[in-house]
DNA sequence: GTCTATAGTATGATAGAC
DNA sequence: GTCTATCATACTATAGAC
């Protein structure tokens, strides 16, 4: 394997390696479609494998076992919204605000998880309803997102920009819900994704009520 | 049937009607619990009966079909709710102002959310995931509710106490999203139940950010 | 790398006894 | 009203041909 991967030692072994990544992949995004449309119990290997275009018993040539593609089209679901988020933050000049900071890492979740819906509403959806086995195994990378958030409302807090009359840890859920909810309900044809991040980011930092002041 | 439930014609008839009506809700309560942790699919009607405490064949005297419990689940998720929302609305003083009278929404939203757990849950989660057919069925109850909230900030707007910028619907999609999703993570044993209300109906109302103003 | 065929098991639903 | 027994179907996973 190792030298498969690293260096194809005959002609056309870089072509065979592509076909079977492809396939690979072709059949952890129609899962993460399924997944999220139907649950995981209800998706069949044969629905999946008809909607990648092979039969049922070719999936075992890429994936173990059923629970092996949900594990990766659950951390999937957050790796994609992570490495956004990260990569946005990393672009801010170091001196930048709380707000500032606050409003890339909301656009960057907000862009990642509509922008790839079928992992994400995979892993909102079904999260509460799989197997023990594939919660543990997922759940590192979760914890590892939540966190990320957590440092982001510790520091704001100690500088005097998060309310202080309610946890990080009740703040950082909250706002997560409503932003993860979003991909429920969200349009792309009701409006540009730029005005959606504006209404979403504002709503958040200073609520539903009119405004009575002006920031 | 008509005559049995106005007026027994012989003693004991109540009794065997309690009998019977006691069965029922302990299938919809187990179902609306499976439902919740495993999704509906998973879900076989051995399980449910088994908890119900009763054999899989019996669960079809008092239902036709699985889909039948699943959208009589499904409707008292959303029902236990709106009756108390309209209950606590109908005690408000009539002249209350909006901001009171999103108060009392919120928390009796939320304690319908939180105290049927399992009905409300289950909803939520699985709501995407079902047969169509049962989809349109339980879509009635759903949509009802859906306009009271609607309504509520259609009058808020009129009377300029709720922000303008964004659209009714969107501000709707945004907080009941926010609202429903901690029926995940609230836990009654990190604080009491009116202190946690307050924090979400705060940060609903005012966001996240530090107080730079007093209300 | 994908196929066909199939083993072993579980499902929703029904029929008829009590 | 609840039971047992069973039908027809579908599932995940495996074995071996190509």
């Amino acid at each position: 394997m190792a030298t498969r991967t690293r260096a194809p030692r005959r002609p056309g072994a870089d072509a065979q390696a592509d076909a079977r990544a492809e396939t690979r992949e072709r059949v952890l995004l129609e899962a993460a479609r399924l997944f999220r449309h139907r649950g995981y119990a209800a998706t069949t290997l044969r629905e999946i494998a008809d909607a990648a275009g092979i039969k049922a018993g070719s999936i075992y040539y890429h994936f173990a076992s059923k629970e092996e593609i949900l594990v990766e089209v659950l951390d999937k679901g957050i790796q994609v919204i992570y490495d956004h988020v990260r990569a946005s933050v990393e672009a801010l000049p170091p001196d930048a605000s709380f707000r500032d900071r606050l409003s890339a890492v909301i656009e960057a979740h907000l862009w990642g998880l509509l922008h790839h819906g079928d992992f994400t509403s995979a892993n909102i959806r079904i999260y509460g309803q799989i197997p023990d086995s594939a919660k543990k195994r997922h759940r590192v990378i979760r914890r590892d997102y939540a966190d990320y958030w957590d440092r982001l409302f510790e520091s704001a807090l100690a500088a005097g920009q998060l309310r202080s009359d309610t946890s990080t840890a009740v703040v950082r859920l909250y706002v997560l819900g409503a932003l993860n909810w979003t991909v429920e309900w969200y349009n792309p044809q009701r409006g540009s994704f730029a005005e959606f991040v504006r209404q979403i980011t504002t709503m958040v930092f200073d609520g539903i009520l009119a405004d009575r002041t002006a920031h």
